[in-house]
DNA sequence: ATAGCGCCCTGGTGGC
DNA sequence: TGCCACCAGGGCGCTA
């Protein structure tokens, strides 16, 4: 598994500030077209090419690269990594690399290559200059890691949601950049049950919740991402080791009973049943 | 408006 | 041991 949730994608935003905000770039390689999902191929590379990367922003599981270019209005490139999507940074314009979709060459002589094995991956044009206008991110929930996340917050965001709690948890219009992993690890921490009606927690539930997703992201976040398959922009794993998540039969770290794995929503979940509610 | 589905894709797994 | 059907999984677009 790889699935780049909020934490891995921050992770590589941290890689990308580094390795080109302020850069031109100078060449767009197309591999594989189907990770362009709403542009033609030839329209994206030549406005990206010659375009200077001004900023670097993250919304959600999205990476928001703010370009600029003479005579032309500020746009952003749009990028979301999907389950398999991954960027590598090469100093060199090395050989082509397995499952490789977008190359982007930078003036530095580096090279940014986009790898994504199910091509399920997203990168587009958004006309808008800034990055709280970009259509894939004006409709997204709140960031938990910003000071105006709380349990209020969370619970108005729950309010007249149908559904399980761990379902409406991946719906990024309640939150953003909880992903399978993260939502099953906060649950737990919180001690409520994936299976619970969203519009059941109370008050205090919302309260500890909103603080667990938050700490969660945090943990990982620090950690540079979970452990797995997930590398960031130079290679190094992620050291965030999910004490649930796909942790099928192994004992609870609070009680020791066995953790069980169902299906909420069509989506695997792991939880401890003795532990929540 | 919102919820529930199928679809996209390929490596890994489990059954025989 | 080999083969193959099946499964995971985020987000989008369609339907009810």
């Amino acid at each position: 598994m790889l699935l780049p949730e909020m934490p891995e994608v921050e992770t590589l935003r941290r890689g990308l500030v580094r390795a080109a905000a302020g850069q031109s770039i100078t060449s767009i390689r197309i591999s594989d077209e189907r990770v362009l999902k709403r542009c033609d191929s030839d329209d994206f590379t030549e406005r990206l090419t010659g375009a200077t990367v001004r900023a670097v922003n993250r919304r959600g599981k999205y990476l928001l690269f703010e370009m600029v270019v003479a005579n032309v209005a500020p746009f952003h490139l749009v990028v979301h990594l999907n389950m398999k999507g991954g960027i590598r940074r090469f100093d060199t314009d090395v050989p082509q690399q397995k499952y490789e979709c977008v190359r982007v060459g930078l003036n530095t002589g580096s090279v940014l290559v986009y790898t994504d094995m199910w091509t399920w991956g997203d990168w587009h044009l958004d006309e808008a200059a800034a990055f709280t206008q970009v259509a894939d991110v004006v409709s997204m929930g709140p960031e938990p890691l910003d000071s105006g996340w709380s349990g209020a917050l969370l619970a108005e965001r729950l309010a007249g949601r149908r559904g399980l709690i761990k379902a409406v948890l991946l719906d990024q219009k309640v939150v953003a950049g909880v992903g399978n992993i993260y939502a099953d690890e906060a649950l737990f921490t919180a001690g409520i049950s994936p299976k619970r009606q969203a519009s059941s927690l109370d008050a205090g539930e919302c309260d500890a919740l909103a603080t667990s997703i938050a700490s969660t992201l945090e943990t990982a976040v620090r950690c540079g991402g979970s452990l797995g398959e997930y590398v960031d922009l130079d290679g190094n794993p992620g050291t965030y080791e999910p004490r649930v998540y796909g942790g099928k039969g192994r004992p609870c770290p609070l009680c020791g009973g066995p953790l069980m794995k169902i299906s909420v929503g069509g989506r695997g979940t792991t939880y401890c049943p003795d532990c929540q509610h």
